[in-house]
DNA sequence: GAAGTGCTTTTTGCATACGAAAAGCTGTAT
DNA sequence: ATACAGCTTTTCGTATGCAAAAAGCACTTC
């Protein structure tokens, strides 16, 4: 589709160590801005219901309004911003209904995101997801809790590249994000029963056995789900911050 | 068009029967955009792999290229035009693999729906989806094909309400759209069999019996991806348009 | 003193303008 | 005749400008 030898591209001369890494592209603005943001957010710089002023943030990045009106666009296409009609960006205020609704669906996608893992999983691949797992009790060791968060995050992308549906992965890349937004100020209670559930995961995977696979990842996304409850259940009378 | 006789809007007094209807908004005209581009793309008036121009559309549809760049970039997130870093956009060319994908991921996120709305259905949710299962029966005797399609669609739209997943619906709405438009062309041999699947599904959540109602929608769907890997097969040889 | 009304300020939405990169084309040299 | 190089054209990416809508504020009135 985008590489023909001989054809529009390539300019002069033959060129073939570098025809893999693309050139280096202008890298669009919008997308910086768009991590920027996503950012800020995340990290809570920007609070749930805070009113996003297009000039501001210009500004404050140093670039035009354009490129932050297209990244605010895309934060809400991807449920991060609430963009009401005429009158700007809101950041999104996650309700315990919709917490609850993604980490339901995350059940469901990361499931079956094991299954395929397990069915289409190589020595390479099994090899990759052990070194993560180590990964993960060496954070777990350190208890840092921002290593501890991309290390399970990490374990979980791989699962769902290995399952080689990139529809799915895509997906998952989503509502994971979302969910680790809601989720991260709890993170630190359930490491240790989560990094084992993460091990049969990975064994179940490395036999090959599809079925388990998924019912080992359904029950660690449960137990996570669970958790999310009972931390919303014992918060109603702690007034923290 | 919007007048309201005494004022643009009701400050802040006691108003009752209108409080409920959101005074008209101005109809973001991006939203507008978007919806036209997506009606083009997927009638195919704009054929996959074409090359949109920005001013082209612009001019089209009588608008600046502002809305137009907006809309397209709501449209490369959903998947519909792919947006090429300085090359602009085209419309997306949907592949065998990634068809598959969907059709998988569409799969998984239906049955889990069929589950939430065998659980959730009220009486009169039921009701609706007994007419909506009429609607269809109906429009497979009239052999319309467009109005069949709907038919469908709507059907998997209700079950998804009904299952009181916001989240989860969204997702379903997305994929199904574009399965929907891959599959168009294909969608006239399995009508009978899919109506009367779907007869079974409308009975089974009205039983309230979760566990049936996802074992029939998987089966559905998955009867549905078999049937287009069977189209797909005998495609090869036959070349129409 | 409280409520309502009109005005001002702020902020979005859309349009236009300008610079830069990419693609295509033409001319020339081998 | 072919291939390369430079130029031209097209098209995107970003910035800026302007009008309309919404929110906030102060004033007036009861």
């Amino acid at each position: 589709m985008t590489s023909s030898p001989s054809g529009r591209r390539a300019p002069r001369g033959s060129l073939s160590a570098a025809a893999t890494r693309r050139v280096e592209r202008p890298a669009p603005l919008r997308q910086a801005v768009y991590d920027a943001l996503l950012e800020l957010i995340v990290n809570r710089t920007l609070a749930p219901g805070q009113h996003l002023v297009e000039a501001e943030l210009a500004e404050y990045l140093g670039v035009s309004r354009q490129p932050v009106r297209e990244a605010l666009q895309r934060l809400q296409t991807d449920g991060w911003v609430d963009l009401r009609p005429a009158q700007g960006a809101f950041v999104h205020t996650p309700t315990e209904e919709e917490a609850d609704q993604l980490l339901a669906v995350r059940s469901v996608l990361e499931t079956y995101s094991a299954k395929l893992a397990a069915e289409h999983a190589t020595a390479s691949d099994v090899k990759l997801l052990r070194k993560l797992q180590k990964a993960g009790e060496e954070a777990l060791v350190s208890a840092n809790v921002e290593r501890l968060v991309k290390a399970n995050a990490d374990l979980h992308a791989a699962v769902a590249t290995i399952g080689r549906n990139k529809v799915l992965s895509e997906m998952i890349g989503l509502v994971d994000r979302r969910v680790r937004w809601y989720y991260t100020p709890i993170a630190r209670p359930r490491s240790r029963d989560s990094w084992n559930e993460h091990a049969e995961l990975v064994a179940a995977i490395a036999d090959g056995d599809a079925e388990r696979a998924g019912q080992v990842m359904h029950d660690h996304a449960e137990q996570t789900r669970q958790t999310y409850h009972d931390r919303k259940t014992s918060e109603s009378s702690t007034d923290s911050d």
